[in-house]
DNA sequence: GTTAGCAGTCTCTGGTCGAGAGTGCTAATG
DNA sequence: CATTAGCACTCTCGACCAGAGACTGCTAAC
């Protein structure tokens, strides 16, 4: 257990090496901080927090580093949370109501936004359903050996789909054949389509229902998952090497950030409420090559439709800064997100 | 005027740094290629060419190493294309059929593939038509507050938008507006909606239709460039360090390529004919962040759709390698383009 | 418990040196 | 007169070293 003064001195650590990326000395906390004891006193108190393992020593005779036991105990018990400000706050919700435009705007401008709040990688992905039900198809005549499927599913995506056509079909008859389409599949999802092509006569039509099935159960990373901001992250001192930078650039790949989000949203799912954030910090980390990564998941959305914000940095991060703002970006998603849905 | 020898010794010279990244010698030269001239020799050639501006030094007593001059003569007059293998064909267009896809999906694949084909970041922007008309409208429910608009144009972007409702819309009454929008609008550009309006009587019909003349007009850089293979290129020894690293991830956005690729597209819009290619190497270049750069660009798509394909990498780059590809993969989209748009 | 003092450790910077790689020039050669 | 051998000269690069500086850990005194 630590006291009062080890928790202090913890605290203080962690938020000199945020800002300096250094390792700290104990000189450097009693000038910096004018603490009125001396840099022996300190020096004791920090042998104590390292053998208990909250602190690490990169060599012999350099400053303090936190280790990510140091980061977790800071995150749950020491700090204190940096309240998003009112003019932030502004600035953001002026720059995304700027976009009179669909989702797939309002999620990659949003991971730009984030990403400029906290000076890392921003990630959001596309809400996800349990099973996305089709809400329209349209046809669209494109030219006499193609037509153009358009498709509006009820998550808010919108996917399109070339179809080779053998005989021409007007738009006329393709108008006939999405009304058709819709009465009979709106609003079932993949699997209630698929059941419902056995009825169906014409061998058109059920060409055109399978393709919507398959769009419906489709999933792309590429799509469904924005990342914005790796030019902000790596002016980080981390980065200061060749090879960790390149090292990093790799990582910061989109589908491995999915896969990445994947088991804390999965967490997510069947644990905490909507609103509650998880921290996975340097080690607790599966993933090997993100062992000195950190990111800051919140869900959002509802139980029927959610998604995930998050931010990926290196362990030494602003948490106090970054975990407010990711949960106030992930409740404004949650809000616009509810807006468009209500009452279905 | 140079000599036959000394445009064979320019183009080894290339050859070799090139693979390389190495100042080239005179050694060097001698030994890798089994000439029967002493290393004297070479080098009085070297100096000849130096002389001449074609080659220099990166202090006294290195290796040659190609100018942008040397790069141009080479491009314009010396080197052998290496013609893209059957194999090479062969995978390229299986991955691309593999895709069963809208444009979007054509174009950010033939980025990858494209990058991957030369090792260098690849562009591909989306054709644009002199002006876009609307091909067909249709409105979808969202939520009593909130219905969706989808157009689908003729350069073939599909676009949504969220459109607030005042009062409730139920389905079948968009399914009327659709329609009448259509039959109004269909085919027309920007400025034959705007200039419909005036005729037009339900208010809610004029909100609808001034926001699909914004839709046709917006051209949003983002969704128009596709950019892949950022990681690819950062692999070259030019990047072994760390400012010029980033400096490159910087210079490598979206819009910055865009304002590069611009200047390139519209000379050959009036000038080449399709299939034609563009070679901009370093000093060339207008943009002084991209001295160091070459870009390779082609057009491709008929008169009245065109875009473009481009490689973006350093100077020392494999251009008889590069050009070639580059040729070949905006024929491929051209024909892809044409099969979807014949006989509109 | 706190602190002054001090020895010990490790990094970092700058300087020096020698090896190595290349060139340019000169003089000799066919 | 082009070619070539030979050599002096230049510049880079890596290794090595020394000294300064920054901290720690320990000891002993307060």
């Amino acid at each position: 257990m630590l006291t009062e003064r080890q928790s202090a001195i913890l605290s203080m650590v962690i938020d000199e090496y945020v800002q300096t990326a250094e390792p700290v000395s104990s000189k450097a906390l009693v000038d910096r901080r004018r603490l009125e004891v001396s840099t022996a006193t300190i020096r004791n108190e920090l042998a104590r927090l390292e053998a208990e393992g909250y602190v690490t020593h990169p060599y012999t005779s350099a400053g303090r580093v936190p280790s990510d036991l140091g980061y977790r105990f800071y995150v749950e018990a020491l700090m204190a949370e940096e309240p998003v400000g009112i003019d932030e706050r502004r600035t953001v919700e002026h720059q995304l109501h700027q976009v009179a435009g669909d989702l797939d705007d309002w999620l990659s401008l949003t991971a730009t936004i984030l990403s400029s709040l906290v000076g890392n990688v921003a990630v959001v992905t596309r809400p996800r359903m349990t099973s996305a039900h089709l809400r329209n198809a349209q046809l669209v005549e494109l030219s006499r050996e193609a037509s153009l499927l358009v498709a509006v599913m009820d998550d808010g995506r919108v996917r399109q789909r070339i179809l080779p056509t053998v005989e021409p079909w007007s738009q006329e008859q393709l108008n006939d054949r999405a009304r058709r389409l819709n009465d009979r599949l709106g609003g079932k999802d993949a699997t209630g389509i698929v059941s419902s092509l056995a009825s169906m006569t014409d061998p058109d039509d059920v060409a055109v229902a399978e393709v919507l099935g398959e769009i419906l159960r489709e999933q792309r990373i590429a799509e469904e998952t924005f990342v914005e901001g790796l030019s902000n992250a790596l002016r980080q001192p981390e980065f200061s090497d060749v090879d960790r930078l390149l090292e990093a650039v790799g990582q910061l790949q989109a589908y491995r950030l999915r896969a990445l989000l994947e088991p804390a949203v999965a967490a997510h799912l069947t644990a905490g409420p909507a609103g509650s954030m998880r921290v996975v910090i340097g080690t607790e980390n599966a993933e090997s090559g993100m062992q000195d990564w950190s990111m800051i998941v919140a869900r959002y959305g509802e139980s029927d439709a959610t998604g995930a914000v998050a931010v990926i940095g290196p362990t030494r991060m602003a948490y106090q800064r970054t975990i407010p703002r990711v949960r106030y970006v992930a409740s404004l998603m949650s809000q616009l997100l509810h807006d468009v849905r209500q009452d279905r």
